[in-house]
RNA sequence: GGCAGCGUAGCUCAGUUGGUGAGAGCGCCGGAUUCAUAACCCGGAGGUCGGCAGUUCAAAUCUGCCCGCUGCUACCA
């Protein structure tokens, strides 16, 4: 059997500065691409920006320069940020790219092949000078210069009913076939609220999706129908297929999307409308994470709390901010965040945890052993020590596998406070007086206990990880899980010990 | 308004199909220790399990009502 995984992120619109939402997803589906990598598959990472439509296209007009001119310069960010915080993406796709824009007109032709795609037409409240329709509900009422009651859009600007034309998708006959996929597999649609919420959804029926838009021209045309782009859904979903290597690529389906809950319904019912329409297989699992928030507060410009994840990620360290992200949040729900609730969980954890465990037994056998890894040998408590981990590793790997990932890490730390139990039970320092044989039995069991540790943080905190292996003789290549049971050999010369994680003081 | 969910120690939350005296982490207090990044280890305090009323031999766990909070309720993404 292959093992192979494709997971995607959403793709950014890059109409901003990349915000801590896009750092979450990132570091998330990261830490995920890596366990995988880790555990023996072949991995494929997409993660990219969604570049066209009526914002982008305003935006660019605002600033005086070419669409294109613009998303080059403003995608840019999110690429460095990637960089920055180690993602280790497969390819960045953008959605101007020439092969995305040919896929999706492939798409589209396929769907129209299936009788899909119908030319209709689009009403509702039009602002010429947004460019945009609005919802009835959205209108504000307001009095014009002749004292006449008039509506205008939420931006102030006057709208007028108008009608489009508009290329159609006749959703509304995959209701049932939709019902029927989510009844088969619950596990397409994670959290489990979400996946309630979109059932709930479709079978509250569904009307036909617009499908094409003639008011702007930023975004991949309609094959065949001059003057029309493609609805930019359309050409965002699509962009899995292109990461995918094509219509028929290689690697479709997708294993997992990984998506910000606010857009599950474009990636659990439209999607998969579009592709049954088009006849490709669907993903297995699309999974909607929560928004983090600044001390529980939405960001907004207004208030003055924006925070920039890139000068976060510089000023703790990657590693810290990554570690908060995906320990403190439980995956699908919303967390929060702060400068102290970094300091505190990354202290708690990776200083006075992972980094002392290491580092209190490495500088023993420095001082003790002259640098050597010692043998295996028998020491109280040893058993109920491997015991304890066997388990606790057996509850990693389900959390991970199951998207649990602060599951995961809980049981990380449960099994550092095993060790760290184990080692002060045996007092190691005690026996260095008294029976080294004994002592060196205790480090070899601490030191194997903290690289079964390390191996498995490793999709989180990827740099420090591996200069920790460094540091506890682990070969570069006896990192996978299945070098879990590889022990560092005896005598091993350990290089001299130096904290990896160290304190953070506000102070300092 | 409709549908769904939530409200458990200061904080963040676990609590299977109702049943030994209600739990974890962080924070706090005390003890022990000195290998280690004033870290680690052990122990403790503490909460009317949102409120009221029911069902039951027995409810945080079921039912009803009330209070508070959140999500979804289609074409900006």
């Amino acid at each position: 059997m292959s093992k192979r995984f494709y997971l995607t992120t959403a793709i950014a619109y890059p109409n901003g500065k990349p915000h801590m939402g896009h750092a979450y997803e990132a570091i998330a589906s990261d830490a995920i691409a890596r366990f995988k990598r880790l555990d023996g598959f072949d991995v494929r990472f997409l993660t990219g920006t969604d570049e066209h439509g009526l914002k982008i296209a305003q935006a660019a007009r605002d600033a005086g320069i070419d669409p294109r001119a613009y998303v080059d310069g403003t995608s840019q960010p999110f690429i460095d940020l990637d960089r920055q915080l180690g993602i280790s993406f497969d390819r960045f796709i953008r959605t101007t790219d020439d092969d995305h824009k040919a896929l999706c007109q492939q798409l589209w032709q396929r769907m129209a092949a299936n009788g899909d795609l119908y030319l209709g037409r689009y009403e509702g409240w039009y602002s010429v000078r947004d460019e945009a329709y609005y919802e009835e509900a959205e209108l504000v009422a307001a009095v014009d210069a002749a004292g006449n009651p008039v509506k205008l859009s939420p931006q102030g600007t006057p709208v007028e009913w108008t009608v489009e034309e508009s290329w159609f998708f006749r959703l509304s006959a995959y209701a049932d076939r939709l019902l029927a996929l989510y009844a088969e597999h619950p596990e397409f649609i994670q959290p489990t609220s979400r996946f309630n919420e979109m059932r709930a959804f479709v079978a509250g029926g569904l009307s036909d999706l617009s499908m094409s838009r003639t008011s702007f021209d930023w975004g991949v045309p309609v094959p065949g129908s001059p003057g029309h782009v493609m609805y930019v859904w359309v050409d965002a979903l699509a962009n899995y297929l292109t990461g995918a290597g094509g219509l028929d690529g290689e690697w479709w389906p997708a294993d997992l999307h990984i998506i910000g809950k606010d857009v599950t319904r474009f990636h659990t019912i439209y999607w998969p409308a579009f592709l049954m329409s088009a006849g490709i297989a669907l993903p297995k699992t699309v999974f909607g994470h929560g928004f983090v928030l600044n001390r529980g507060v939405k960001m907004s410009k207004s208030d003055g709390n924006v925070v920039d994840p890139a000068a976060m990620a510089a000023r703790f360290g990657v590693d810290r901010l990554r570690w908060f992200l995906l320990r403190e949040v439980a995956f699908g729900e919303d967390g929060s965040y702060s400068d102290e609730a970094i300091i505190e969980r990354t202290n708690a954890d990776l200083a006075n945890g992972i980094g002392n465990l290491a580092q209190r037994a490495l500088s023993m056998v420095a001082k003790n052993l002259g640098g050597a890894m010692p043998a295996p040998g028998p020491s109280h408590g040893a058993a109920a020590l491997a015991e304890s981990l066997t388990a606790l590793t057996e509850a990693y790997f389900a959390a991970m596998n199951a998207l649990q990932l602060h599951r995961a890490l809980e049981a990380v730390m449960l099994m550092v406070n095993a060790a760290n139990g184990y080692f002060a039970e045996n007092a190691p320092w005690s026996l260095a007086k008294t029976d080294t044989q004994a002592m060196a039995n205790v480090l070899h069991a601490t030191l194997d206990a903290t690289r079964r540790i390390v191996l498995l943080v490793q999709p989180f905190v990827p740099d420090s990880a591996g200069r920790l292996l460094d540091q506890l003789g682990v070969a570069a290549d006896a990192r996978q899980f299945s070098d879990f049971d590889a022990v560092v050999a005896t005598g091993t010369q350990l290089p001299a010990p130096a904290g990896v994680f160290p304190r953070w003081s506000e102070a300092a």
